[in-house]
DNA sequence: TCGAATTTGTGCGTATGTATC
DNA sequence: GGATACATACGCACAAATTCG
């Protein structure tokens, strides 16, 4: 079985780069330096470099070169089910238990909720153009680390939230504090959660911020919080599928409510 | 803001295929038609094309054109926690409450364990050659689904097993029942379970098991299921990424034990 | 400081092999 | 078997970013 020459190309690196003849930082010979050592054509070796770019192996840089990616630390993003009714923020507790110390960035504005975001949240069709969800784009980071963990897109019904003091998510006396703990401030109970986790290519954006190769891969777990049946909070995490993992657990046993279809 | 073309005709496609004028099945125009069509060279159509074949929009196959891919009902793969410790197969369970009627195949080898299933059994280093788990091959359809859901691989360790009615997952009197059904029949008790969740490109072998696009995204679910602090089962779940989301769900509350690391 | 050399990203055109219809 | 279409491969050119003397 003849396999093609940029697969064979990108085999070779990949070998090279798991046994450590290649290590993290090392800057790849130039394409056509490279074409010649394997005797193939120029874009034959961009066909095996890209490969191994949305595999997260390696980074190319316009005018510098390509570089075998420093893997960080396998990072756990551990998403169990009791994380919550504690103090502090979760994404901060998260950091400490692996001895890191989380820092994030934040922006919040009021916005009509999107299509896709209203059917989620469960919200009556848009009343003209009115302002009906606070929406918070959240970066976090590890402090000693260059490129962050995570990118993630919040939402909360302003019907719940105006005019209280945890309206903005990250201010006031509960800012920074986890969903359910601001919920509870204002009397409203947060009893259950439900995530989706899947993938897809990042976009340009999207790996830019990530400090991952073009075309990699993100994984994406779209969060919702309840209170009853009603959805009080839900919350997009971006995060570079080849460095980090979602990690769940927990019992096995019998059903004991709580889950949401 | 200028984009390169291939984006610019990977974002006309991509519209086109979302708002319905280029519904599933249709075939595309050859390359060099799209080529005339958009004022482009051959090989850029083609890099706008395996884009929309990676995010699974899109399938070419050879000789016979590219086509719109026919998007499977969205999948929702649960994973919640108090699944198991019922009747019947965990997997036809999941299909029948969806009203699918879930199918599969499996093949069931001894062998030694490969050096990272071993650590994650947490077993010792190997004998000589001597056969030490039981290692079973999924293939999950939904009977009237032409595309499998997912391959899984599940490892056992033979020492727990072997000699038992339980040995062949597939076979006897527990023969397709849940690990926690079949581990109770030998005495050993599964009280916890644990599923990291990641994501890389599809391998040849499985874009073409999955019947995705070569290049397309897999979702990675490594399970392990525990009894006490021994690891007695681990499985990698693959699932095409694009059609399918893992959803996990619980209660909000204090810990309540049963979560490994 | 600036310019030259280097490197990647993008784009063009062509040719051949192989699978499909 | 012939026509068609994709997969692979070759080679070249230019722009933009980076590096380095």
């Amino acid at each position: 079985m003849n396999q093609p020459s940029y697969v064979r190309i990108a085999t070779d690196l990949r070998t090279r780069i798991a046994n450590g003849s290649l290590p993290p930082g090392t800057r790849l010979p130039a394409r056509h330096q490279m074409a010649e050592e394997y005797g193939a054509a120029e874009g034959v070796v961009r066909q095996a470099t890209e490969t191994l770019v949305r595999e997260g192996l390696l980074v190319s840089r316009p005018g510098a070169g390509t570089f075998v990616r420093e893997r960080p630390q396998p990072r756990q993003f551990r998403r169990s089910w009791y994380y919550e009714r504690r103090n502090g923020s979760p994404f901060a507790r998260l950091m400490e238990e692996q001895g890191r110390h989380g820092v994030w960035e934040h922006r919040s504005d009021t916005m009509q909720a999107p299509p896709e975001v209203r059917d989620r949240l469960g919200l009556a069709a848009p009343d003209g153009g009115e302002h009906d969800v606070m929406c918070t784009r959240y970066v976090f980071r590890d402090e000693g680390d260059a490129s962050p963990w995570t990118v993630s897109t919040s939402w909360e019904p302003l019907d719940l939230t105006k005019g209280t003091p945890i309206a903005f998510p990250e201010a006031g006396p509960h800012g920074g504090l986890g969903v359910t703990h601001r919920m509870a401030a204002i009397g409203v109970d947060v009893d259950a959660w439900r995530e989706e986790v899947w993938a897809r290519p990042a976009s340009r954006e999207e790996a830019q911020q990530l400090g991952i190769g073009a075309g990699s891969i993100v994984t994406v777990i779209e969060r919702a919080y309840f209170a009853g049946e009603r959805v009080v909070e839900v919350c997009d995490i971006i995060v570079p599928a080849e460095s980090t993992r979602a990690v769940y657990s927990g019992p096995v046993g019998e059903e004991r409510g709580h889950v949401r279809p």
